[in-house]
Parts: structure tokens; C-alpha cells; sequence
DNA sequence: GTCTATACGAAGATAGAC
DNA sequence: GTCTATCTTCGTATAGAC
């Protein structure tokens, strides 16, 4: 965090970068500490040396889309229902579109996801967005705000596919239809 | 498909049937063919004599949903614009309730779907899905039938969180929102 | 901190007997 | 058709030198 360039830090950076990459383009589980090495230019072991194990990796390169989903959370605290869904459809097409790589892995490794209790934090607050998104609590609202995250994690897929402004618009569009239909 | 019992497929239905649960419920990755085999009641090696390899057993536990999904396209045919995203958004609910186990494996494999060329007609169908939900050419409505997709086939994991009732419900209310808007 | 070498286990797949 | 035994490959992880 220093202003200096820490050195320290610089292969460990390295590593968590191209495992991103590489989660991203062939997936997570076609991905072995062997490919994130040589990708990084240092060795299984120097990976091994930084982390404590594969999920670890996975962790890291996961971290910071889940501490900005849990600032978005918490920044809803306090906002009324109706203020809380508005606030959460905007925020998390924003987070989306800004982390829509680290998204597409996230879908890929939901499967293994209890395996990595290092985010078990990122799917709590999954779940908390949901109750934003629903801004009530009944049983229809709260299947339509799931269904509208799994629509949108979905769109995140195939990052070539799309810009990131009409990711934007589209995701914006359809979270507005589906949770506050006219 | 004789109405004789079959002997020499029974072993076969098993190995299909069991391996259709495992993936169901850790995953088609954390399954291994001695897990299929251990539950079919058989040795690995039977079933690697039934199939070829453990895409194989993937492409028959997939095939029957494959089917009805590109006789669901064939029957489109012809239908006008309109019609047809009508009858898709039908028929798509109702075949996602039918195979929701089966969707939820899907899920799971969309990052390895390239290495099972057998499954390849249904990822066009797929797509050809797609086109009929978006009932226009329009960029951002193939892409609100994309997110519908999605969504769609989100919803169809945890299988016990709903009831087929429910489940049919949801899924009907937010295609129509995304892709029928008021 | 980073390397090479290696141990260990698991998984997919094959060979050959029955 | 089904089995046991075996082969090979690969991924994770550790040991110990530099």
C-alpha cells in the first residue's frame, strides 16, 4: 500500500492477475497452479509460497469484487425499502459492469463455492442484495430479485460480446422491468 | 424400447440415472466415475464399457431435456414473430419445470460444453431459443431474452427451495415482464 | 523469496480374465 | 457384460537447496 513500489508484493500481484486471466478465459477448474505459474513466470512452488492452496488463489482474485458488494450493502443500511431497491439497482449494475470478468468466474466456480470458506462473506451478501432487490419480503418479489441476479451474473459471460455501456443499459433496463414493472 | 424388459440396457438406465443425481447434488466435476459406478452398483469399467468416456455419460444424462428443447424449436417453425415468442415463453417454462433437475446440471457444465461435442445441438437450440424469446433482431431485446434465459435457468437450482407450482409461476411472471413488458 | 525435485493421491482410461 | 488389476496423467502440496 505504500507509495514506494513494494517489491514484496510484486510476484504475489503477479500471480493473482494472470490466475484472473486465466479463470477467466478457461475456467476455473481447467486452470492448474502449473498454468497460473508459468503464466506468472515463477514456479508452483512460489505460488504456494504466497497461498496457502488453489482456493486461496481463487480468494484473492475474488476479494475485491466482494469488498464492493459489501460496501454496497452496507452504504443500504439505514435507506428506506422503496430508496434501498432504487440504490441497489443502480449500484449493482455499476459493480457489475465494473467487475464483470471477476463475475463470469464467480458463476463458473458457484458449484465449489462452500469449499473456499475465505468468501463465504460474498455470498452472504448475495443474499442481502437480494432483499434489497426485492424491496419486500414476499415470496414472488424475492424469486423475481434472484432471478434478476442470475440473469444479470449470466450477461457478464463472454466479456467480448457486449461493451461495457451496453451492459449497462441492458442490465439496467432489465432489472427496472423485472422489479419495478410499470 | 421394447415393452419386454430390456436386460441388457438395464445397467445402462442405472449408470445414466445415478450419475443424473451425483451431478445433481456435488456437481458434475466433484463426480467421478467411481462415484457412478459406486452408486450404479458396478465397477468403473462397466461403465466406461457402456460409454465412452465420462462426457458420454454427461451427453446421455443430458439428452432426453436436448430433445424436447429442439422439438420445442422445430414446432415454432413457421409461427409469426409474435406466436412464436408466445408459444416459446410457454413451452420454455414448462420444459424448465419438467428438466429443472436436469437445468441445474447444465449450469454447471456451460464452462466445459465445448468438450462434449455430442451436446452441441443443444447449445444451438440454445441460442436458437433465444431468438424466438427476443421476437425482434433488435440488439437489446436479444439480450433481455438472453438475461431471461438466464435468469430462467438460475432459478431452476436448489431444486427444494420451490414447489414445480411456484417455480412455473415465477418463471412465467418474469418472462413476460422482461420480454413482454406492459 | 524463489527455485528444483519429489512425494502423494485421485482420476480417467485400458488390458485381460471370467 | 462385468470384473480386478494396472497404467498414465495430472494436480496439489512438501522438502530442502540456493
Amino acid at each position: 500500500m505504500a507509495a514506494t513500489t513494494p517489491v514484496r508484493e510484486r510476484t504475489r500481484h503477479e500471480i493473482v492477475r494472470h490466475a484472473m486471466r486465466l479463470f477467466q478465459d478457461r475456467g476455473h477448474n481447467a486452470t492448474s497452479l502449473q498454468d497460473i505459474a508459468s503464466a506468472a513466470g515463477c514456479s508452483k512452488a512460489t505460488v504456494l509460497y504466497h497461498f496457502a492452496g488453489k482456493p486461496a488463489v481463487l480468494a484473492a482474485v475474488l476479494e475485491p469484487a466482494g469488498a464492493d458488494l459489501a460496501v454496497l450493502n452496507a452504504a443500504a443500511d439505514g435507506m428506506s425499502r422503496t430508496e434501498a431497491q432504487e440504490f441497489a439497482i443502480r449500484e449493482f449494475t455499476d459493480l457489475a459492469v465494473r467487475y464483470r470478468g471477476v463475475i463470469d468466474i464467480l458463476q463458473d466456480v458457484l458449484p465449489v463455492i462452500d469449499e473456499v470458506p475465505e468468501i463465504a462473506q460474498v455470498v452472504a451478501d448475495g443474499i442481502k442484495l437480494t432483499e434489497l432487490l426485492a424491496a419486500s419480503d414476499d415470496r414472488l418479489e424475492q424469486g423475481l430479485a434472484k432471478f434478476a441476479i442470475n440473469g444479470l451474473l449470466g450477461e457478464c459471460r463472454h466479456s467480448g460480446e457486449r461493451t461495457d455501456d451496453e451492459l449497462r443499459n441492458l442490465c439496467d433496463i432489465a432489472l427496472r422491468r423485472l422489479l419495478k414493472p410499470a
